[in-house]
RNA sequence: GGCCCGGUAGUUCAGUUGGUUAGAACGCUAGCCUGUCACGCUAGAGGUCGUGGGUUCGAGCCCCAUCCGGGUCGCCA
């Protein structure tokens, strides 16, 4: 039997009960989390999005309501209204533990069917089950908790960059194909059969023509979009802070984005962040850690090896060298008892996926010494390497060596975050971070067999650098940086090109003719005709940085409703297939 | 697209060399129980072993294919 509210209305969430009240006729209401019948005695713990609190039915309790009690099962929606008391005996564990409601009224304003999961915190049941009925796992109050921090995160966001003259300004989501970068979801038009609307993967023409309109500061709660397939720290539809400037350069958006993070962190988790941020060049960044995100909570840094081994007989550290790579090696303090030969293999594997050919290695140990290498160098060699790499007994070197700068750090710099986590390196409650700067402006992308541009088409080059642009293109250092938390790219920006001939230049090198560039870009281009100011900006991953704030180990963690690997969505089904006559309205007539 | 891991009651898992009727815990149902809070006790229901094919006298277990989920490389301007 299903009750109605009638006038009966909520005086208090479950946890927000005190002695105060205790007396008092109060009224709560919630979802069942769990019922305890001992006969003439009966306990609901009631939950709502506060917590719990208990709700008790004895002797004097009216025996109709009792018996309506007796009929309540988990997740069950009722209110009870009733009068707060001490308990008489007190759970520890809940913030309400020493009190409790004498229900003298129930009402069962919904049913529930047997869940297919416990709703509680500490559930076993996988996520795939979870995520297909994810209204019931949104229950739990890990997830409720992580949706409200979440809030306060962008509503912190709104405070701050509205307190220093951010303007939100809506994007639109309906957008013209951008086929540089990441592939687009693309949304077909009725009215132009045969021709596409694409969703954003950010705002970020949109945001430089507010420049160009004169908005000066712009910021954005924006939902981005990008067709590509999932990690565990990336999802094809997210959410960042965008936002951009005009008439600063890189330290006014550093330092406004350090003062930000700084109080959020301060506000949201009571934790001081000391600004400025370290500032490392990409350059090193990754001679010292292999990654241009380097998480700097431990050590294991890499060494360059190759002035030793260039002139080797060991050809596969000398070839390295002389084809214009290198041989670089971490030192893994004390680890020659973990790292067993078995280990070892397990870790050459790891560096097999980024491309290494193979890994060297020394075990160190106090009368004796293993090693993959050894017997190809000379002993000089041998006391060169140990000293650069201040072996001690109980050490192992790990030595990666290829013809590419590219695959040496790769294959270091994930066996060092590998071996940090292993080894518990790593210190977990630390909040580290750190600005990479100076990025390479273009990569060269060896399938398409030109350059490309590393951060994206719009980011000015280092003026510096402006004279290498065509001699080596691949040299010209970027004015881009990336914000970075505990080894996670938490945020990325650049001073942006505000001048038609220095972009004009760039679409040039991208290997983009003035027509392909006008045909994509024309609007751009035509925007800085007409007076674009000097400007930048950045983005964070909000999902990212909210993972990393609330120390989960995946993204879906903080995403009311997210998808699985192959971008679907559990509980609604989707992608799904639609009617044909929707197909050929749009002008779409899918082969099968 | 590649590689790795997983799929057995509602849930989480166990399941020996391929061998009789596939087990446990939690949950669920019913009964008893006055201070529980992981309530307790008693009894009970509950299985297309992801799906399809194959090998075999016999398959949860072996083989092939396929679907679903996770991690990762590529990809992510």
């Amino acid at each position: 039997m299903i009750d109605k509210m009638g006038n009966l209305k909520r005086t208090h969430y479950c946890t927000e009960v005190s002695e105060k009240d205790i007396n008092k006729k109060i009224v709560v209401s919630g979802f069942v989390h769990k019922v305890r019948n001992m006969g003439n005695l009966l306990f609901i713990d009631l939950r709502d999005r506060t917590g719990i609190l208990q709700l008790a039915f004895n002797t004097q309790t009216p025996k109709e309501v009792f018996a309506k009690a007796e009929a309540v099962r988990s997740e069950f929606v009722i209110m009870a209204s009733g009068t707060l008391s001490r308990r008489t005996s007190i759970n520890k564990e809940l913030p309400t533990g020493e009190l409790e409601l004498l229900v003298s009224e129930l009402l069962i304003l919904a049913e529930s069917e047997t869940p297919p999961f416990e709703v509680k915190d500490d559930t076993t049941a996988r996520e795939e089950l979870r995520l297909k009925y994810r209204f019931l796992d949104l229950r739990r109050p890990e997830l409720q908790k992580a949706l409200l921090f979440r809030h306060q995160v962008t509503a912190y966001a709104h405070e701050f960059f509205n307190k220093h003259g951010f303007i939100e300004v809506e994007t639109p989501d309906l957008i013209r194909s951008t086929p540089e970068g990441a592939r687009d979801y693309l949304v077909p038009s009725r009215m132009f059969p045969g021709s596409f609307f694409a969703l954003p993967q950010s705002p970020q023409l949109y945001k430089q023509l507010l420049m160009v309109a004169g908005i000066d500061r712009y910021m954005q709660i924006a939902k981005c979009f990008r067709d590509e397939d999932l990690r565990a720290d990336r999802q094809p539809e997210f959410t960042q802070i965008d936002l951009e400037m005009s008439f600063v350069d890189e330290e006014d958006i550093m330092s406004i984005n350090e003062q930000f993070i700084a109080e959020l962190l301060k506000k949201t988790l009571n934790k001081e962040v000391k600004t400025p941020f370290l500032r490392l060049t990409y350059k090193e960044a990754m001679e010292r850690f292999g990654s241009d995100k380097p998480d700097l909570r431990f050590g294991l840094e890499l060494k360059d090896l190759s002035n030793i081994v260039k002139e080797s007989n060991f050809s596969i550290f000398k070839e390295a060298v002389k084809n214009g790579g290198s041989v670089r090696a971490i030192n893994v303090k004390g680890a020659a008892d973990v790292l067993t030969r078995k280990e070892i293999d397990k870790l050459t594997d790891i560096a097999k996926t980024y491309k290494a050919s193979g890994l060297a290695y020394t075990r160190f140990l106090p009368d004796s010494k293993t090693s993959s290498y050894e017997k190809f160098l000379t002993e000089q060699e041998l006391e060169l390497i140990k000293n650069t790499m201040d072996a001690k007994d109980g050490d192992v070197i790990l030595i990666v060596a290829d013809k590419k700068d590219e695959v040496v750090f790769d294959s270091l710099g994930s066996l060092r975050v590998h071996l940090g986590n292993k080894l518990g390196l790593i210190p977990k409650d630390q909040f580290n971070f750190l600005w990479v700067t100076e990025f390479p402006l273009l990569e060269f992308d060896e399938e398409e067999n030109r350059f490309v541009a590393k951060h994206h088409p719009f980011t000015s080059p280092n003026f510096e650098d402006l004279h290498l642009m065509h001699k080596d293109p691949a040299k010209v250092r970027a004015r881009a940086y990336d914000m970075v938390l505990n080894g996670c790219e938490v945020g990325g920006g650049s001073i942006r090109i505000n001048n038609l001939e220095l972009q004009q230049e760039m679409f040039d090198l991208l290997g983009l003719s003035k027509e392909e560039a006008n045909e994509k870009f024309g609007f751009l281009l035509e925007a800085f005709k007409f007076g674009a100011p000097p400007h930048g900006g950045m983005a964070y991953g909000l999902d990212r940085l909210i993972m990393l704030m609330l120390q989960k180990d995946t993204i879906r963690d903080v995403i009311a409703f997210p998808k699985v690997q192959n971008s679907r969505d559990l509980m609604t089904e989707c992608p799904s297939s639609v009617p044909q006559s929707s197909l050929a309205e749009l002008g779409i007539d899918i082969k099968k």
